[in-house]
DNA sequence: CCATTTTTTATTTTT
DNA sequence: TAAAAAATGG
């Protein structure tokens, strides 16, 4: 096989096969042409058989990549191989050998949302709805629980008197035993059920032992404890385990992935070899050196530093705007002109941030360009009303003991089966301890039952075991589509749309979305048949049901192709990489983000580092961070101080671009003499206190808040209907890069300036930020 | 039982 | 602000 385009240590990682490896990869180091490099190594030259090859990723899409090009390598040898992602790899364990620690063969795979109902209602059996058992944490605590493979018992035990910690304790108890009465699997029981079956049963043991000779996992740095331990128990024999992480890009340990494993890798096995990659193939010297200065603030790490051969590049620009209206402007304006400049496609800019809710600003400002995007992330397409209600039915179909999903559809559509009804159904399933099918299979013995909920009940049982009957026969597609069928779903939506068509409140228009997204479902499982028919597997409705449960969005392939910007949270953003990105709301409380109340920790700073880095390692060529004076959260103006990131970043490398008013440095030079008359703002502080705690520091009222906040009346403008006549004919203003001028003529927000040193120039008032003099 | 109004509460999320 | 949860009224 030929390895000549790999660098020295790129090849000693493929070439050492033996024994237990450790790539530490840096961003863009080329890991994936490693790994898949090294797969097919094994197979070509070192005569492996597929079968005995183990891939792990955590994502579904680098799972998909990986096989894509050890394909393109190998050709169709790969078929034996397992490449898939933790989850899918368990699944498939589990399917097979799930009966020998008691449970369904045929279990559902619960989502994240399946899984808050399921608490609730435990929350609820157990009589637990005081205001400080928040179900959310509780659910935070149980997978936490889970991803060091903490069982009820040993939680209980570890609870000891903590009073909190023992009603958790319960919940997570009785959640166990409704999971299992229901052959339900959360996320987190496909890795802890795997595990426990390697533990219970030799053979199987034994059996994939021997199977999986060589095993690899990738982005190691996120695996939990969980993961950890199946992992270690498979390798255990062979010792033939190659794992390729980033501690500095470690941003998941708030869901449970342990920075150790990674870090204490070379204590846990014997004789490791260890590769660092350095090369970066992806960014400009000058934006790893950015990203190299920052992640020097992490103590916990192992020291790398990343190196390209890219020696020229621009600088990294660091911009202040006023607002998250204007940075969005600002953003978006700069991909204009770049793109103008450059030529390059929309498709070659990211705008990067830290929390979905910013997406929305710079959506505006995009539209207002008519510049076309993608929004990754929000509402996942599975998670979708209507396609919920099409799986419960599915799920249902397939595995009666469901009880959430039971649940969800008893009464869709509406028979008369209300609240008062399901609650005492399952007062009784937890009281026989059944599932609540079979308390509804017995309905007509139930005495507190009314007539009216009894006849509903039937009809449903009915049209579940009609379905049932149906599944027998037809494929998924079909299937779906009697199910929209006989259950009246579909109808019931075209209804809605004739019903609101002429009415101007737009119920129409999303009655006709749910029709579309319903179709597009059934195309996901025409391809899902088409493709299991190549692949010559099963193809039935439990396999199309898991895989859908563990594939997060629809990786729509041609979407990428698609000439649009990308809009992404930083921790979606890992593993992709963009020429021009920015990244915005370089602020405190918002990167780093602010936790309630208490503070945070300084492994939590470290982690936010981590992100950051992961962030700006994305930009190849250019590199823009923002952040505002104040920003509208929650409904109200804050004022926050600029990121402590940036003051962490090295001078050389980045440009300040010149801005208005330095706003931001007098908000931070001010905190101290503001947090004298009141304390409790001195991290976050809204316009309305700002206002007020102003007004005593300048004892003067007429002062706009914004410029109180700012230490000073800079009596500065932008683009705002009510500050624009203050433009005039005549007025003297400064730019930002073109010093000092005189209004010439204004249309709109279209304004001519006359410059000293520049000469004439047009400036939008929409994207551009000028001061004007204080008469 | 169900639809509408009021109140509450705000990360990140590979599966 | 804006989405989700809870409370209320028909």
């Amino acid at each position: 096989m030929n390895l000549d385009d790999l660098n020295v240590a790129q090849r000693q990682a493929v070439e050492r096969t033996e024994g237990p490896v450790l790539i530490l990869a840096g961003a863009g180091s080329g890991k994936t042409k490693v790994l898949t490099t090294r797969i097919s190594y094994l197979v070509e030259d070192k005569n492996v058989n597929p079968g005995n090859i183990l891939a792990i990723t955590f994502t579904n899409k680098a799972a998909n990549e990986m096989r894509e090009r050890v394909d393109k390598i190998i050709g169709d040898n790969s078929r034996d191989m397992w490449i898939s992602t933790f989850h899918s790899c368990c699944v498939r364990i589990l399917r097979k050998d799930i009966n020998k620690i008691g449970y369904n063969r045929s279990f559902v795979i619960y989502d994240s949302s399946d899984q808050a109902t399921l608490i609730k209602e435990c929350m609820k059996e157990l009589d637990i709805n005081d205001k400080k058992f928040d179900h959310k944490m509780i659910i935070s605590k149980i997978s936490s629980a889970k991803d060091k493979l903490m069982d009820p018992k040993e939680f209980a035990r570890q609870a000891g008197s903590d009073f909190l910690l023992k009603k958790i304790a319960e919940v997570y108890a009785v959640y166990q035993e409704r999971l299992k009465r229901s052959s339900a699997l959360d996320f987190d029981d496909l890795i802890v059920k795997t595990v426990e079956l390697l533990k219970s049963s030799e053979d199987v043991l034994e059996f994939y032992r021997n199977k999986f000779k060589y095993i690899m996992v990738d982005e190691y740095q996120d695996t939990s404890r969980a993961q950890y331990e199946l992992i270690k128990m498979l390798a255990m024999g062979h010792q033939n385990i190659c794992v390729v992480g980033d501690d500095d890009q470690s941003i998941y340990g708030w869901r449970g992935a342990d920075i150790r494993n990674i870090l204490e890798f070379e204590r846990d096995y014997d004789d490791v070899f260890v590769v660092k990659l350095e090369q970066n193939y992806r960014s400009t010297q000058i934006i790893l050196d950015t990203a190299n200065h920052l992640i020097a603030n992490n103590i916990e790490r192992k020291k790398k530093r990343l190196w390209s051969e890219k020696k020229d590049g621009e600088k990294v620009q660091v911009k202040l705007l006023k607002n998250e209206v204007e940075e969005a402007n600002f953003v978006v304006n700069e991909i204009y002109e770049n793109s103008i400049k450059t030529g390059r496609p929309f498709s070659e800019y990211a705008v990067l941030y830290r929390a979905n809710a910013q997406a929305r600003a710079v959506e505006d400002a995009l539209n207002k360009f008519q510049i076309p995007y993608n929004i990754y992330g929000g509402t996942k397409f599975y998670e979708r009303k209507e396609i919920k209600d099409l799986l419960a039915f599915l799920r249902v179909i397939v595995n009666p003991q469901d009880d959430i999903s039971v649940k969800r559809i008893i009464n869709i559509p509406r028979r008369g089966i209300g609240l008062k009804t399901i609650e005492k159904l399952e007062d009784r399933a937890s009281m026989m301890k059944e599932s609540l099918y079979s308390v509804l299979l017995d309905v007509d013995n139930n005495s507190d039952i009314s007539t009216k909920a009894k006849k509903g009940i039937n009809e449903f049982l009915d049209m579940v075991g009609l379905l049932r009957a149906l599944n027998e026969v037809y494929k998924p597609s079909e299937l779906i589509e009697k199910v929209l069928d006989v259950t009246g779903y579909k109808s019931e939506l075209e209804f809605q749309v004739k019903k609101n068509e002429n009415m101007q409140n737009g119920k129409a228009e999303e009655a006709q979305d749910r029709i579309d997204n319903l179709m597009e479902f059934i195309s996901i499982a025409i391809e899902y048949e088409t493709g299991v028919l190549n692949s010559g597997e099963e193809k039935n409705l439990e396999e199309f049901l898991s895989g859908i449960s563990l594939s997060s969005d629809i990786d729509d392939e041609d979407n990428d192709s698609i000439d649009k910007v990308s809009l992404m949270t930083m921790h979606s953003s890992k593993g992709l990489e963009f020429p021009v990105v920015f990244i915005v709301g370089m602020e405190e409380n918002i990167f780093p983000i602010a936790r309630a109340i208490h503070s945070m920790s300084d492994a939590e700073i470290e982690e936010e580092r981590r992100l950051c880095y992961v962030g700006i390692t994305r930009a190849m060529k250019e590199l823009y961070l923002t952040y505002t004076v104040s920003r509208v959260l929650y409904g109200k103006p804050n004022v926050n101080k600029k990121s402590r990131f940036l003051g962490e970043l090295p001078d050389e490398t980045v440009e300040i671009l010149d801005s208005p008013v330095k706003p931001v440095e007098f908000a931070g030079a001010n905190y101290s003499l503001i947090a004298k008359y009141a304390d409790k703002y001195k991290n976050s502080m809204n316009l309305e206190s700002a206002k007020s705690i102003g007004a005593k520091i300048k004892k003067e009222k007429d002062y706009d808040a914004m410029n109180v906040a700012c230490g000073e009346g800079a009596g500065y403008d932008s683009y705002d209907s009510s500050k624009i006549p203050r433009l005039k004919k005549g007025s003297v203003v400064r730019h930002p890069k073109f010093g000092d001028g005189v209004v010439v003529s204004k249309l709109g927000a279209d304004v001519t300036i006359a410059f000293n040193s520049k000469g004439i120039k047009k400036i939008n008032l929409e994207y551009n930020t000028i001061e004007v003099k204080k008469y």
